[in-house]
RNA sequence: UGGGGGAUCGUUCAAUGGUAGGACACAUGGUUUUGGUCCAUGGAAUCGGGGUUCGACUCCCUGUCCCCCAGCCA
């Protein structure tokens, strides 16, 4: 699937209708509503892609609306890092932000019709009583004996509730459809409570706040929203949804409902993300383990990944947990055309190259991306003592080994082919220093006499080495299904405490002291690494964000 | 238990009465100054049982399994 022909899916099909129909004189608008009660995970991007993409590809419009309608849990903190994120993923919203509180107004008005329509009214019952006399799943539930107050009474109850006359919880506003349903949520759902509480907008002008059903119809409604997209657990909702805009005859948007994405190894609900928060599981919301859009950025993700990968997902209504690999698949595709390569060791092992001048320094030159030509070249300092990886040396390695062993050939990146020749060991019998020789000849890595090197190694010259601390990541979680645990267990135990490794003994090459928050690097032969923004120039700090796929690494097992 | 949804390779998405296909993952080989990238090849599925039809993933009947709903959350 490419950029250019989107795979089509069960709601474009539904649009291609209602635009061969006439349908909306052909206008679709679509709405991205988060909740600002907490940060943006990469469940929510799909739902930013899904509504942004469809008034992209069908020239209409989409909203970002914070539906803000419950004072107690929501805070300007998440309206500015949700703005942060969508305008991070790459879409932008023609007016606003809007807000759901710019519409309470409306939303007090369109009740008192509802109440002057005889559909609406205050009940006095407590939390308790409502939900005891709700019914359940196979019983109806009861009429309150305040159903049939009269309008009069109703209006004046409801404005005093709006007055501040009553107390948390000391009464509601119900809608009055049918507490027989079999449709619990027909059940004469509460559409007002009181909310002593000061919102993050309209401050204390309210102390009565709308409930979602009721609030979210409006929402869209006023907006002229086409088609409201949702997640399968609003199905339910649905006929609530159209009840509410039949009675009050406003303009009437679809309702559509698709599956929200999941993904193994991981958590995907604002709860659980909170609760790694709260308790520090997780250094916060931007931790790079974490599943939401601030952390995934942090970690080195690109936004056309996520996109990429979102895409990849689909858009359908069957339940389903993608594999992480996809995921991962979409960000080493994008990163393999944009990282620059460079060179840098996590362990490193010391190499004298013993006929080398001493006090030499030479300036190879080393292609930025072989997969873009125009990433250009950049030098590199070469000289007589350099660090590679212990894990590219062993004293006596098998066949397969491609790498550097006692007597073995190979070549150094862009600079020399280079032979062990001796091997310090320390009192431990640890290997501590190894010594080379290197064929002047090979300069630039490479020679016309036909001879093979096995192996290629990445290298950063011992005297132009620039420390640095690297942070190793790791699945949070043990377990694909992290959420599956047995009884008395929680989620929390499946936490994986090896997924934070911090390496600070790397010997990066030192063109990195002038690396970017927002650059994405490979290093070569390990894989891809952005700075973090604990990033200082005394110390510098990177992230892994994915490690290069390795076949090697893989028959070791 | 009442209501609402859903079941296709290991995973994910197609096929809308006419050869079950792609991607990821996996495996094998080739190319390679990254054991990366790239290329090629391979294995791998229609929830069960009936029926309609020349022909069924698709239509009908029946069964099974999974998800959602009993917040003054969204």
């Amino acid at each position: 699937m490419t950029d250019e022909q989107k795979q089509t899916n069960f709601i474009r099909e539904i649009i291609d209708e209602d635009l061969k129909n006439g349908k909306n004189d052909g206008r679709i608008h679509t709405r991205f509503p988060p909740e600002p009660n907490g940060y943006l995970h990469i469940g929510h991007a799909k739902s930013i892609c899904i509504n942004f993409g469809l008034a992209q590809d069908y020239n209409g419009k989409c909203n970002l609306r914070f539906d803000d309608t419950n004072p107690v849990k929501e805070e300007d903190e998440f309206v500015n890092s949700i703005i942060e994120d969508v305008d991070w993923l790459g879409f932008d919203w023609k007016n606003g932000p809007l807000y759901a509180s710019d519409y309470f107004d409306q939303m007090f008005d369109y009740a008192i019709k509802l109440i002057k329509l005889g559909k609406a009214y205050v009940d006095d019952q407590s939390g308790n009583q409502i939900r005891e006399t709700r019914g359940t799943l196979s019983e109806p539930g009861v009429n309150s004996p305040f159903r049939n107050r009269t309008t009069q009474e109703n209006i004046d109850l409801f404005q005093q509730m709006k007055n501040g006359d009553f107390g948390n919880g000391e009464k509601v506003l119900r809608a009055k459809i049918d507490m027989s349903s079999p449709n619990i949520n027909l059940r004469d759902p509460i559409l007002y409570r009181i909310l002593h509480a000061t919102h993050h907008r309209t401050g204390n002008k309210w102390c009565i706040y709308p409930m979602y059903d009721w609030a979210h119809g409006i929402e869209d409604s006023i907006e002229g929203i086409t088609h409201s997209i949702c997640t399968l657990e609003f199905e339910a909702h649905r006929p609530l949804y159209d009840w509410f805009l039949e009675q009050l005859e406003v303009f009437h948007p679809q309702q559509i409902e698709f599956a929200r994405l999941n993904i193994n190894y991981t958590v995907m609900s604002k709860r659980k993300l909170k609760l790694l928060v709260d308790e520090n599981h997780v250094s916060g919301w931007d931790d790079p383990r974490m599943p939401t859009l601030s952390g995934l950025r942090r970690r080195g993700y690109t936004p056309e990944s996520i996109r990429n990968f979102v895409d990849k997902t689909g858009v359908v209504k069957r339940n389903g947990v993608s594999d992480i690999a996809l995921l991962d698949h979409s960000l080493r595709e994008d990163l393999n055309k944009k990282a620059i390569r460079v060179m840098a060791i996590l362990n490193p092992l010391k190499v004298v190259i013993t006929n080398y001048p001493e006090n030499t320094t030479e300036e190879v030159d080393c292609v930025n991306n072989p997969e873009d030509e125009s990433a250009g070249k950049r030098k590199v300092p070469f000289s007589r003592e350099i660090y590679i990886d212990k894990s590219d040396f062993m004293e006596d390695p098998p066949k397969k080994f491609f790498r550097l062993g006692l007597g073995r050939e190979v070549r150094l990146k862009h600079a020399y082919y280079v032979t062990c020749e001796n091997i310090i060991k320390n009192e431990n019998d640890e290997i501590i220093e190894i010594h080379c020789t290197y064929d002047p000849k090979s300069k630039g890595g490479w020679s016309n006499d036909g001879r093979k090197v096995k192996g290629t190694l990445q290298w950063v010259s011992v005297q132009h080495a620039l420390n640095a601390e690297v942070r190793l990541y790791d699945s949070l979680f043990l377990n694909e299904s992290p959420e599956k645990v047995e009884d008395g267990k929680s989620f929390l135990d499946n936490i994986n405490s090896d997924s934070l490794v911090i390496n600070n003994n790397c010997k990066v090459e030192p063109s990195l002291i002038n690396a970017k928050i927002g650059e994405y690097y490979q290093f070569m032969r390990i894989g891809y690494f952005c700075a973090d923004k604990d990033f200082t120039s005394n110390n510098p700090v990177f992230n892994k964000t994915v490690g290069l796929r390795d076949s090697w690494g893989k028959k070791q097992k």
